[in-house]
DNA sequence: TTATATTAGTTGCATATGCAACTAATATTA
DNA sequence: TAATATTAGTTGCATATGCAACTAATATAA
């Protein structure tokens, strides 16, 4: 097999990575900015947000932000420490735990929301039109 | 301002996000399995082989690669302990401090490459043709 | 020149993450 | 059913990262 990339797939594939860690980065710094916890806080409650009852087990979790199971645990240990989130048993499954977004877990992920759209909109989104942000949908589902 | 994402700016931001973390994280553990070190160790020594010298001063690695100073620091600090890099004096600025990268360090990133490329080349670059790598590589070059 | 400010790099301490071993519960098999 | 394997979650220890204070050198201003 070759090794090597062409000029254009080096481009594509330098410039993706860049363009991510450059835009998280910023992120990142604009949260910490506001006095607000990391994104990693923001993945999860906005994961309990899109579930009907405002919850989801641990495993769920890290499926869906991508977190190793201990991570999950430690994550969850700190929101449930500020009140963001509480545990729930699982009556399912007893070695499940449910972790399910207080009020005041939902309003920190609104605010929070305010700063990172600002980010994205202001170094992502504006850079495209319509259509071309139908490419990158497209490009990325597959 | 609107606070809200249209649904195509939702799939192509969270595309771009998922689809960036699952690659690296498939990257990540294909290194581990091969017993190579991590990424960042790549991401140096390639920065530090893209030069006539094979050198950078610290502060040029930070800009590269996107690292703090501090991690300038210890992560030079690793590679050199390994024998890939080694220290040289900055005439020009006595604050300075210039990374060398050695046969080792060459060698090494080029293992570390065989393994980078069959993740990007399998997971990633197969997944388009030559005209939407130039849009991809388009779009990040803004 | 001297005094002051800025810059490059380092380091101690606090926090976050990876790994592997562990517990408790459920699932599978005989 | 009992024995065994798998799964969900936790935790101790090692390593990595963030922050802020520090040193030493260069740049700027009086």
């Amino acid at each position: 097999m070759n090794k090597k990339l062409t000029e254009i797939e080096t481009r594509a594939w330098v410039g993706l990575v860049r363009t991510q860690q450059i835009l998280l980065d910023k992120v990142e710094a604009e949260l910490k900015n506001h006095r607000f916890p990391p994104l990693s806080w923001y993945d999860v409650l906005i994961a309990l947000e899109n579930t009907s009852e405002g919850r989801l087990r641990f495993i769920e979790i890290g499926e869906r932000v991508l977190l190793k199971k201990y991570n999950v645990t430690r994550l969850i240990h700190r929101l449930e420490r500020e009140g963001h989130v509480r545990r729930e048993i699982c009556t399912e499954d007893g070695r499940g735990i449910y972790a399910v977004i207080t009020k005041k877990g939902r309003k920190l992920r609104r605010a929070m929301w305010n700063v990172y759209y600002g980010v994205v909109q202001s170094h992502f989104l504006s850079n495209f039109n319509k259509e071309e942000l139908e490419k990158l949908a497209d490009y990325f589902g597959r």
